[in-house]
DNA sequence: ACTTTTTATTAAAATTTGAAACAAAATTAG
DNA sequence: CTAATTTTGTTTCAAATTTTAATAAAAAGT
């Protein structure tokens, strides 16, 4: 499916306000020679995008005004199927907020989030990819200043998310059985 | 300022749908001794975490399904006045999904968008920041298979950042004078 | 203990959304 | 090319939601 003009003005439309009113973006969004569209039109729009998974309309949050810490792992892995097996174990991970396979000098890229250096240190060190089969090189890249995105998805705050879906992560982890371990989701 | 369990909630909800009505968030968000809140006061929160700049509502688009390209650039600059500079030219740019000064190997993470892999690439280099002053060594990585976040912020589709934004970048620029660049708004 | 400030509630008015029936445009098939 | 079908957009109106303003309650400061 591709984005047509109309299309384009709702997603910069919602980029901008992602509550906007139906009624406002009828307002906003123009058509061909000069007209606007009815709000039901608008909505009809945004349920399709919304439907074909190309659109959602989220919650972000500043890493910046939150004084989040965050780390990129970048990662050098053997074979790509050690690269899946790391993808599997973290994408629910409500710390992990960027996890795509990449293709250059390394294969995959990580991103994990802490409410201050020392959970996420302790995260890198304790319940990190870093020390997986397979990994040859990696290299960590520190930062609590994104200036871009200005605001991110960050899936913190979760209830599911605290202990059931790292299960696969924690069932190695010292920290984990001497109850040291505070769970993923304390933030 | 700091998140509550009331906040936490409130971001959860939305972060799942961002367009919740509060009459349903009044249900969904529960205080202690398992009272609910008013939808009043849930729009008060979400008016103070934004005006805070906390928490924004927005429509974040699929990468992976407008199979759109994207590429990360690791850069390693002489100093951080390289890497303010380089900030300051391109953290307009609608391409620039990802820019954040790091510590660690490199000091500069930087991600760019594309349509596909020859806008990408012609992008990187010809507008990219890898030819700037200050720059030791970088190192590039390309992906189109986010698997997290899977939607992102993208100001793709902004009328105002076709050209104006981007002089800083473009004046230098051969294909830019010679009518050969499409602009930075041609998604 | 009192005042100030912040936060939450109620209820009515204004606005927004959703549903259904219809119209127009685009696409497909004959 | 024309008719049938599908997709997309519009209108109308009832139902649901949001906003506002006045008030109450709780928390913080003196």
């Amino acid at each position: 499916m591709s984005l047509d003009q109309i299309d384009k003005q709702i997603i910069d439309a919602l980029f901008k306000n992602g509550r906007e009113s139906l009624a406002n973006l009828s307002k906003v969004v123009i058509k061909a020679h000069n007209e606007t569209m009815s709000h039901t039109g608008i909505a009809k729009r945004i349920t399709k995008l919304e439907s074909s998974d190309i659109l959602k309309i989220q919650a972000n949050i500043s890493v910046k005004n939150l004084e989040f810490k965050a780390a990129f792992i970048l990662m050098e892995m053997k074979n790509f199927d050690d690269v899946k097996k790391i993808i599997e174990e973290y994408e629910e991970c409500p710390r992990v907020f960027l996890l795509a396979p990449v293709n250059g000098q390394y294969n995959l890229i990580f991103g994990v989030m802490g409410r201050n250096n020392d959970v996420l240190r302790r995260y890198i060190n304790l319940c990190g990819p870093t020390n997986k089969p397979g990994m040859l090189h990696s290299t960590i890249l520190f930062t609590s200043n994104f200036l871009m995105p200005k605001h991110l998805p960050l899936n913190l705050f979760s209830e599911v998310s605290k202990e059931h879906k790292c299960k696969n992560i924690c069932k190695g982890c010292e920290a984990f059985f001497d109850g040291e371990c505070q769970g993923c989701g304390n933030f």
